[in-house]
DNA sequence: ATCCAGGGGTCAC
DNA sequence: GTGACCCATGGA
């Protein structure tokens, strides 16, 4: 059967369960960068032509991408974008096999099977987002992030839902820290986003800049000059946006906390115990986080939540 | 009330 | 390189 022009086909690899993926993406935290609704993702994509809702759904075989409100204008970079949000082009069996290898870990290769990275394509959007959400809990992280997407992002309404694209750091980079302040930003991490936001508007910083330093070290010792992003976060960005796969992010809460709970490991100066255990997952460690934050969300019984 | 949350910067030593 | 302190807000 020949696709309509309106649609993109991806092939679905091994070890790939879309249920989990839409999962991730509707875990009840109120992320206004997509919906989840009838067995789809929903995503507003900028083009040059205008902003086009996107569906992403699934059939045996494919993973399926439709224009909504009008025809997909750029089927490549939507094709490239959605395969980066879902990691479509790796092959995850070696992951398994090292989990299962390990007899703490190994539960978590059965119970999410096809569990795969849901990234951050877009790198501006990932450091805004990282630095609003250092720190603070999740719930009011997307709040904040919602709030500031609503006031300076372009929308799109479709039958009663309105839909955002995330804004322009052309936008974000003159706001005053007053204006920041509120949307219940801090004054520190007002600075930090319009500081970003300059270096991407005048081109000081790109995702094409950092992936063609190669190395993973390189890519977060660069991302560890801009103010406001620590070691946490350019290993958060490492892991989400470019692909790398030997992300730690030292001192995160989540993987403390599943460390604790598989390993036994503190929560406080752990760092050399850490090692220990992601130095058995090298090529894999950034797999190895998101199993781990996958696996807090769940209790013997059920879904928390 | 107290502690923690998917941290980071700064400063003293 | 390490440790103490500050920033700020909401949830448990």
């Amino acid at each position: 059967v020949k696709a309509r022009k309106n649609t993109i086909r991806i092939p679905k690899p091994q070890l790939f369960n879309f249920s989990e993926t839409l999962w991730f993406l509707d875990r009840n935290l109120d992320d206004c960068m997509h919906a989840v609704e009838n067995g789809k993702a929903r995503r507003l994509f900028k083009t040059p032509t205008g902003n086009v809702l996107v569906d992403v759904s699934e059939v045996s075989t494919d993973l399926i991408a439709e224009g909504v409100n009008a025809p997909i204008s750029e089927p490549d970079e939507i094709r490239r974008f959605i395969i980066e949000w879902f990691d479509l082009e790796r092959d995850i069996r070696p992951f398994y096999k090292l989990l299962k290898s390990d007899p703490d870990l190994a539960p978590l290769a059965k119970r999410y099977r096809g569990f795969r990275i849901v990234g951050l394509p877009d790198l501006y959007e990932c450091l805004v987002w990282c630095v609003m959400g250092q720190q603070i809990n999740l719930g009011f992280a997307y709040r904040l992030k919602r709030r500031f997407v609503e006031l300076y992002g372009e929308h799109l309404d479709h039958e009663g839902k309105r839909y955002y694209i995330f804004p322009d750091p052309r936008v974000v980079k003159d706001l005053s820290v007053e204006e920041l302040r509120k949307i219940q930003l801090p004054t520190r991490k007002a600075e930090y986003i319009t500081g970003i936001s300059r270096l991407f508007a005048n081109g000081e910083i790109s995702k094409e800049m950092l992936l063609s330093l190669k190395s993973e070290e390189g890519m977060i010792a660069e991302l560890m000059k801009i103010r406001g992003i620590g070691e946490w976060t350019a290993n958060y960005t490492l892991m989400k946006t470019l692909g790398g796969m030997n992300g730690i992010p030292y001192g995160d809460s989540g993987v403390n906390n599943a460390l604790l709970k598989f390993k036994g490991i503190p929560k406080k100066n752990n760092r050399v115990q850490v090692d220990k255990v992601f130095g058995q997952f090298r090529g894999w460690k950034t797999y190895l986080v998101f199993y781990l934050w996958r696996s807090l969300r769940e209790k013997e019984g059920g879904m928390v939540i």
